[in-house]
DNA sequence: TGTTATTGGTTCAACGTTGAACGAAAGGCC
DNA sequence: GGCCTTTCGTTCAACGTTGAACCAATAACA
């Protein structure tokens, strides 16, 4: 009992489910065949832009390379991003986002928004907001002590 | 741009990331073979003992039947739980610890003791209390919404 | 220079999960 | 009684992920 009882064994719970929620929610919202991760990358080149290589954006969105191969080879046979070597260094490949892979972003962007809309009813960005140092703080020290 | 610096994206992303964090440091410390799955029904035996049926840890665990049968086939086999059939209703199954669960959790709990009090050194019970009502609030929406 | 270490990307098996289908058992309702 | 509907648990393919092995290319250094 003295366990979940415990504040931070709480909020752990507590944010564990809403991830899962969240992430669950983002992938039934999202046009079929994109999944979380690829509008994820799409996201990233929207703001970013430019190039990126595989293994920047595997420790962007701390995941190994391995998934990240995956998630671009699905993006690109979808023909959202396109793959070049880097032929100033023969390991490395570049990333980058094509008008098809812009729209796709779009087309996320839009079926999300209903649920974002409900998200922004029932919570104020004073809200978030708020609880965004500790969540930061909390990240972070989960990071370096992993 | 605008996406990721709104707060309950940014919020959201914070909470996704120390969700994997915390799980893959979890499963990390935890004993050979047992998953953070498994440790988390052996807690909730822990807790609050007696018998439970796998719909029920199901529900209470945000998982799908199929899932939680998975987790319960494994912990049964390592003999941590006891599995019988429902005399009263031929659909249900009883499930309940064993001596051995009860030390494997633990275990779980020793192996789990360093990284836990070094989150408590690095945080005080207060912050995580203060976070807990909106963590609550954003995961009861969530779950209500989805 | 040559040798060793590091980095980048892919592949593979394993895991935990979902969603859907299924059969068996129980409940609701004429 | 009989017929739907719901509940329970299992199974299965698919997905995204990890961790490890591996090879190729570069960097560091003797």
């Amino acid at each position: 009992m003295a366990l979940k009882d415990r504040p931070d064994v709480s909020a752990l719970t507590e944010i564990g489910i809403i991830a899962q929620l969240s992430n669950a929610a983002l992938e039934r919202s999202l046009p079929d065949g994109m999944s979380a991760a690829q509008f994820g990358v799409l996201t990233h080149f929207m703001r970013r832009g430019g190039e990126e290589s595989p293994a920047k954006l595997a420790s962007a969105f701390q995941v190994t390379k391995g998934a990240m191969t995956n998630t671009l080879q699905r993006l690109q046979a979808q023909g959202f991003v396109a793959v070049v070597a880097d032929e100033a260094d023969g390991r490395k490949k570049r990333v980058s986002l094509t008008a098809e892979g812009a729209r796709a972003h779009e087309a996320g962007l839009m079926a999300l928004r209903p649920r974002m809309e409900g998200l922004r009813e029932a919570f104020t960005d004073r809200e978030f907001e708020a609880a965004l140092p500790f969540l930061k703080a909390l990240r972070i020290w989960m990071d370096e002590n992993r």
